[in-house]
DNA sequence: CACCCCACCTTACGTTGTAAGGCCAGACCT
DNA sequence: AGGTCTGGCCTTACAACGTAAGGTGGGGTG
């Protein structure tokens, strides 16, 4: 009967998940309070009640995609233990193209990322950083604890769709302005395996900037400790 | 006698001059069609005889920001090459903080940049990387070409003001919640020097991150190149 | 003198975020 | 039962945005 006119009752948690089903479907430029409103069935004021503003409403929409970030792993050594962490986020990330991008842009920290650094701070001290080398190593990660790292090579994940163009229109002309790269392009895709993953393959370029830095922090931490013991 | 009705002709070259001026003053916000028309002394409408839109208006800004990164090192050694190529960058990114968050956002990317990678690959290559180190180098570097890195924890330089508000107020709650951050902070402050500097002085952090990747792909570098003499 | 076209302007439309206030069903009190 | 309150949603309205369409005027060229 009632099934006509019935609706689910709006709830904070109700609009902040339909944005980011919104946004995962359509993109960011999707996110509009009347397109929002329209898609659960309701007018565009009436999401006021439950969040202040558009700015509140990014900020929402961020914590509720970190929020995904629920992975704790069961690794001991504090390199395991921080890879796999950030590699889950990766995963979460990769659900959601348009977040780091969303993210970086936001002014205001969402709640929730404190606690989440202080747990990686946690696991650096008690694996015998100081401190000091603590503080370096959250700068060092930047962006990786959420998951990313900052791909200017392909910043078409943040809405807009990559095309190919007249990539190979032009290629002797492009050869002769930028040697280097094109070198760099051919002797990659050479080797490449499996052609549908691209010559670039972001999972591994990644974790071997992930290595990278985990091994040049893990360096500083034994030459600190032994540092501490021998004199 | 014309002073009074005389004007500089437009040009693409004033009209995103003055955009970036007009972020630089205002922010990223106050960038629109007809605020930046009327700074030119011009209607809004007119500016599409230079720039075709918003977004290309954008990019332009972005690109011209870029080109004031023209420092060419002399340094010969690749590490102090890149180093002091990406210190440079940075000083651009310190006179617009909002040039980072804005490319970042852009998808695509802005001409000029191709060739400025491509030198980096040759560097790199000159110095003995083979091109697939020189591409994981490419991608473990991120924004750091460009002259920053992803600071999760100030993204007020994209935009608003930081507030330290009643950061004093609950400290107490904040060490109970925060264990390990609040050690941390208690830890760094201490030895602050300057402390107009801050606790959390960027440019150490900068070069130390900078520095634990060009330290980490120098370590690639010479294993490569020993293997390839071993073997 | 006629013409044209470059560079700029006028007008107007659709869309955005949101301030101000109305409306109505159910809860509550008397 | 009837009056009042109020939480939850809607209506209306406005300023600002990007930009499509077309006008205009003056200097250069035929």
């Amino acid at each position: 009967m009632t099934a006509k006119t019935f609706r689910e009752p709006l709830s904070r948690e109700r609009v902040l998940a339909t944005a980011v089903r919104l946004v995962d479907a359509e993109g960011i430029k999707a996110l509009t309070m009347r397109r929002l409103a329209a898609e659960l069935g309701v007018e565009a004021m009436s999401l006021y009640f439950y969040v202040a503003g558009k700015e509140e409403l990014l900020d929402g929409v961020i914590s509720t995609v970190l929020d995904e970030i629920v992975k704790t792993s069961d690794q001991a050594d504090w390199r395991a233990h921080l890879r796999q962490q950030f590699l889950a986020a990766r995963q979460v990330m990769l659900r959601h193209p348009w977040a780091p991008g969303l993210l970086t842009t936001r002014r205001t920290i969402p709640g929730g990322v404190y606690a989440y650094f202080d747990r990686i701070v946690g696991t650096l001290v008690d694996a015998g950083f100081s401190y000091h080398l603590a503080h370096r190593a959250i700068h060092a990660f930047g962006s990786m604890p959420f998951g990313f790292a900052q791909e200017v090579f392909s910043p078409a994940a943040a809405g807009g769709s990559l095309e190919p163009d007249d990539a190979e229109a032009d290629l002797a002309a492009m050869a002769a302005a930028l040697p280097n790269l094109t070198a760099m392009v051919a002797h990659e895709m050479h080797g490449a395996a499996d052609p549908t993953l691209g010559w670039c393959d972001s999972q591994v370029e990644f974790e071997f900037t992930l290595d990278l830095l985990l091994d040049g922090l893990e360096r500083y931490r034994v030459a600190s400790t032994s540092d501490s013991i021998a004199g």
